[in-house]
DNA sequence: GGTTGATCATTG
DNA sequence: CAATGATCAACC
C-alpha cells in the first residue's frame, strides 16, 4: 500500500507519468496543494500559474523553469486546461512565444510550436469562477499526438502567422488570424518591449507575442477523448 | 527583459 | 457572453 503523494523526481516513463496523472483524477485542488505543502488561494487573480504549478510538482515537473518539455526524457510536455462542466475548454491553450526576428529559413517541421505539440499530456481541471480554487476537481488525463490532419491545420496557421512577421507586420496581426493557431500578447504588461520586424524591414520595439492554441481545436481533442 | 505557468477583464 | 487584448507571479 502506499499514500497518494506526489512524485518527488521526474517520471522515469511513460506509464510512471500517465499512472500518477490517473491518480489525480476526481481529487480536489485544495486537497492536492495541501498534500503538496502549497497553500491554496482564494481566486486565481494575482496566482494564474497556480494550477500549472500544483499538477507540475505533483507529476514530477521541474517547476517552471525550463526550456523545453516539461518531462524532457520522455519527449512529453503537461498542460493542464481549465473545463467547463460539459468538459469544453474556458480558455485557449499557451503554446510558446512567437519569435520575432531570426527567422529567415525557419519551416514548420523545425519550429518550437511543433516540437512543443509533438506529444501533450493533458490534464482538464474545472475552471469555473464559481468554483474556488481549491474546490476544483482534477479530470481524466490524456496523452495526445496531433494527426496528421492537426498538424495540418497548425501549420497553414503557423506558416501564415510566421509570413506576417517575416515581412514586417506583425503589429497588423490580431487574434483573429488563424483558425486554430492564434498569436496574442504574452508579457507582464503593455509596456513591455522586445524587438521585431519593421513594415520597412528596420528593427521595431513592440508588445513581446506568444502562440495560443484557440479553443475550437483543444475543445476538439476533448471531445474525441470523451466519445472514445 | 525573457523564460516558465496561465487567467483576467474589457470589449464587441 | 465569448473572444481579444492585457495582465499576474516566480525564477533568472
Amino acid at each position: 500500500m502506499s499514500v497518494l503523494r506526489p512524485l518527488p523526481h521526474p517520471p522515469s516513463s511513460e506509464l510512471e507519468l500517465v499512472n500518477q496523472a490517473q491518480q489525480l483524477a476526481g481529487m480536489a485542488l485544495g486537497e492536492l496543494a495541501t498534500l503538496a505543502g502549497m497553500s491554496t488561494p482564494p481566486n486565481l487573480k494575482r496566482d494564474k500559474g497556480w494550477t500549472g504549478v500544483l499538477l507540475e510538482r505533483w507529476l514530477g515537473a521541474s517547476a517552471g523553469s525550463k526550456p523545453e518539455q516539461d518531462f524532457a526524457n520522455l519527449g512529453i510536455e503537461l498542460k493542464t486546461i481549465p473545463i467547463d462542466a460539459q468538459g469544453r475548454p474556458l480558455e485557449t491553450t499557451f503554446v510558446c512565444v512567437a519569435p520575432l526576428t531570426g527567422n529567415t529559413g525557419v519551416v514548420w517541421e523545425t519550429s518550437h510550436v511543433r516540437h512543443k505539440l509533438h506529444r501533450v499530456l493533458w490534464v482538464p481541471v474545472e475552471g469555473e469562477r464559481s468554483i474556488p480554487p481549491g474546490e476544483r476537481r482534477v479530470g481524466t488525463p490524456l496523452l495526445w499526438s496531433p494527426s496528421e490532419e492537426e498538424d495540418d491545420q497548425l501549420r497553414r496557421d503557423w506558416e501564415e502567422l510566421m509570413d506576417m512577421i517575416v515581412l514586417g507586420q506583425v503589429e497588423r496581426i490580431t487574434a483573429r488570424h488563424g483558425e486554430v493557431l492564434q498569436i496574442r500578447p504574452k508579457a507582464a504588461n503593455s509596456k513591455a518591449l522586445t524587438e521585431a520586424i519593421g513594415e520597412n524591414g528596420q528593427p521595431i520595439m513592440t508588445l513581446p507575442r506568444g502562440f495560443y492554441l484557440k479553443k475550437n481545436f483543444t475543445g476538439a481533442i476533448l471531445a474525441r477523448h470523451f466519445m472514445l
